[in-house]
DNA sequence: AATAAGTCTATAAATTCTATAGAGTAATGG
DNA sequence: CCATTACTCTATAGAATTTATAGACTTATT
């Protein structure tokens, strides 16, 4: 299951990327809109924003920005930045890949071998779906 | 990703439907060989136990042995028992839905379309995948 | 200068996950 | 029927992670 976490910053992300990408997006607006605990969803963006995905202005007429265009920011990035692994277990992971401790040949371990189908073929499902998707209705 | 509970469960199980049918499993014995802490094995043998997946005898000669053929055991199965929803979020969950608080209406929610596409993917894999698959090197 | 708005550090509350201890119960074999 | 073996049950505790909040600080605008 995603945590928190990642479900407000995609719910966040998404609403930036409804929104007129001149004007630059107030998190208490965000957070009043989402029902997102403001401080909560503060460290989020920032998150996104160490990331390369949003851009931030302070003051007057400051707020968080997509730096990507929404098109180019697939479902698998974001989740991975938000969430972490997609696989279900370290050993089948591409981007978090660990190998299991007790484990003495992975190559023979039949679990890792059908998790990584599992993981392959989640991916291409989150690969395909970009962020522009997740905005239309 | 999966809980350790689930990775020691299904470990577990992979090593009792390659043993004997006809001999009861020491937990002591899966314990050893499969390197999962043995009180925290017991209580996982007793949830799969209890979820009819597997039977115990007491006493000498005793031990934990499949109640099913592994033949009909799906991954999808054990994943549940064991951890739970296979959704990423609850609201695309089929067998542990819950709605969401602030969502006004799921109907036209993008990510809750989205995660049942993602679900029912996931889903077709692991209910095609048998324990007995598993088994097979 | 005043105000608006993001940034940073620290921390705390809540939950879940992982693990262990020990007394209890049932079955077997001699 | 007793000793041993092995699962069962309850309780609990430690660890890690997740979720959330507070408050001082910095930057930008007008």
């Amino acid at each position: 299951m995603l945590s928190k976490k990642t479900k407000y910053g995609l719910k966040a992300l998404i609403y930036i990327a409804r929104q007129d990408p001149s004007v630059p997006v107030l998190i208490s607006d965000i957070s009043e809109r989402e029902q997102i605990p403001k401080k909560f969803l503060e460290a989020i963006l920032l998150d996104l924003k160490k990331f390369g995905i949003l851009g931030s202005k302070k003051g007057k007429g400051g707020g968080y920005y997509l730096l990507k265009d929404p098109k180019t920011v697939t479902a698998a990035t974001l989740i991975r930045v938000l969430d972490g692994p997609i696989a279900m277990l370290p050993c089948a992971s591409h981007n978090f890949y660990e190998r299991c401790d007790d484990c003495p040949h992975e190559e023979k371990c039949s679990l890792n071998h059908f998790l990584i189908t599992v993981r392959d073929n989640t991916l291409s499902l989150l690969q395909q779906k970009t962020l522009y998707d997740l905005t239309m209705a």
